[in-house]
DNA sequence: ACTACGCTGTACCGATCAGTACAATAAATG
DNA sequence: CATTTATTGTACTGATCGGTACAGCGTAGT
C-alpha cells in the first residue's frame, strides 16, 4: 500500500495525476486505491459519487487553478503584455515543461468527452477568450487577438500531444517561447 | 446487429473510426462485434492478436495513408508549396474538417501510448520533417522551418482538441487556414 | 455428390470492473 | 471512562472485460 495521503487537497492532486496518466477509463479503482493509499470504503466515503465525482472534483480544482493563475491575471494586469508572460510561465509550471499532460485535453478527446462535455467547453471557452481580451488591450485589432489566442490555445494543446509523443519536453518548451513571442509580435491586423 | 462489412479494407476503416470515437480501452469487444456486425469469431479469425492487433493494423493504415496523400507530395512535389497546399487539403478531408479525431493523437495522450509508443513517436517525426524539408526547398531557413513544421503539425493537433472541446469544425477550418498562410509568410528565418 | 476447409456464431473462461454492505476500528464528545 | 460518530478495510455483488473452444455452416475443389 503507498504513503497515505493526509489532506483531501492533496488527495485531489493525487486523483488528478492518476486521471492524467491513465485516462478517465484506465483510472480503476484498484490503481487509486493503491496510488492514494486509501481503501474503497475510505473513497467512496469521500466521494459518494464513485469515480465520475472525483473526475469531476479534479475537473473543478483545475479550473480553479487556472482561473486563478491564470485568467485572472490575463483579464486584471494593469500591463497585459505581463498578465501574457504570466500566463505562459503559469502554463509551463502547470505541465511541468511539458512532462505533464492537459486532462481537459485527454478527456475532450477520448470516450469520457460526452460525461464532461461541460466542463471541457468551458474550460477552453474561458481561456481563449481571456486572452483574447488580453491581447486586445494589447493593441491586437479585435478579430486578430480571438485568431491569435485560438491559435496559442491550440498550439499549447497540441505541443503537449507532440512533446509526449517524441517524449521530449523540449518540444514543448520551443513551442511555448514561440507561441510568447508571436504575441508579442508587431503584425496586429 | 449493424450492416455486414465485406471487405477487410471496409472492416479496418470500421475500426478506425471505433478506435477514435472511444479510444484503445474504450473500444470494447462488444461494441466492435455490434458495429461490425462479426462476430468474435471472425474478428479473431481475421486479427488473432485480438485488439493489439486490430489497432496496429489500424495505425498501420493511417500511417500507409500519410505517407501516400501527405509525406510523398511534400517530398516530391516539383513545388514544394504545391506541396504543402496539397498536405492542407489531405488533413482537411483525412480529419473531416474537424469531425474527425486524430487516433494518434488520441493513442498519444492516453494510457495506451506506451503500447504503441513507437509508432506514435514515427508518425509525427515523419510528419515533421517532411514538412521541414518543404519548407526549407520553399525558401525557409533549416532552423526557421523545423520550427514552422513543428507549430503546423502541433497546431493541427491542438486544433482538433480544441474543435472537439467547442463541439464547432469552423474552429478547426480557421486554424488550418491560418497555419496555411503562416507557411506562405515572407519572415523566413 | 463428397470431402475438406475457411468462416462464423455461441457458449464459456477467469479476471477485473465499479459499486455496495457492513463490521471493525478510530476519533471525537460527553 | 463511556458513548457516539466518523472513518476504514474487507468481503461481496452482478456486469463486463478480452480471449478461447468448438460445433455448425457454406463454399470450393474434385
Amino acid at each position: 500500500m503507498a504513503h497515505r495521503i493526509a489532506k483531501r487537497d492533496e488527495l485531489i492532486v493525487a486523483l488528478g495525476e492518476i486521471f492524467r496518466e491513465r485516462g478517465f477509463e484506465g483510472a480503476s479503482l484498484s490503481v487509486i486505491t493503491e496510488r492514494t493509499g486509501l481503501g474503497k470504503g475510505s473513497l467512496y466515503n469521500l466521494f459518494p459519487g464513485g469515480k465520475a465525482e472525483m473526475a469531476q472534483v479534479v475537473l473543478e480544482e483545475v479550473a480553479a487553478w487556472f482561473e486563478r493563475h491564470v485568467f485572472v491575471p490575463l483579464r486584471e494586469s494593469a500591463d497585459p503584455a505581463a498578465g501574457i508572460a504570466h500566463m505562459f510561465d503559469a502554463v509551463i509550471r502547470f505541465f511541468r515543461s511539458g512532462r505533464r499532460v492537459c486532462l481537459v485535453g485527454t478527456f475532450a478527446l477520448d470516450d469520457t468527452r460526452d460525461r464532461f462535455a461541460a466542463e471541457i467547453r468551458t474550460y477552453f471557452t474561458a481561456w481563449t477568450e481571456a486572452l483574447a481580451a488580453a491581447l486586445t488591450r494589447d493593441g491586437f485589432d479585435p478579430q486578430a487577438a480571438r485568431a491569435m489566442a485560438e491559435d496559442v490555445v491550440a498550439g499549447i494543446q497540441g505541443a503537449l500531444v507532440l512533446a509526449r509523443s517524441q517524449q521530449d519536453p523540449a518540444v514543448f518548451a520551443r513551442a511555448i517561447e514561440r507561441l510568447h513571442q508571436r504575441t508579442q509580435g508587431t503584425q496586429r491586423d
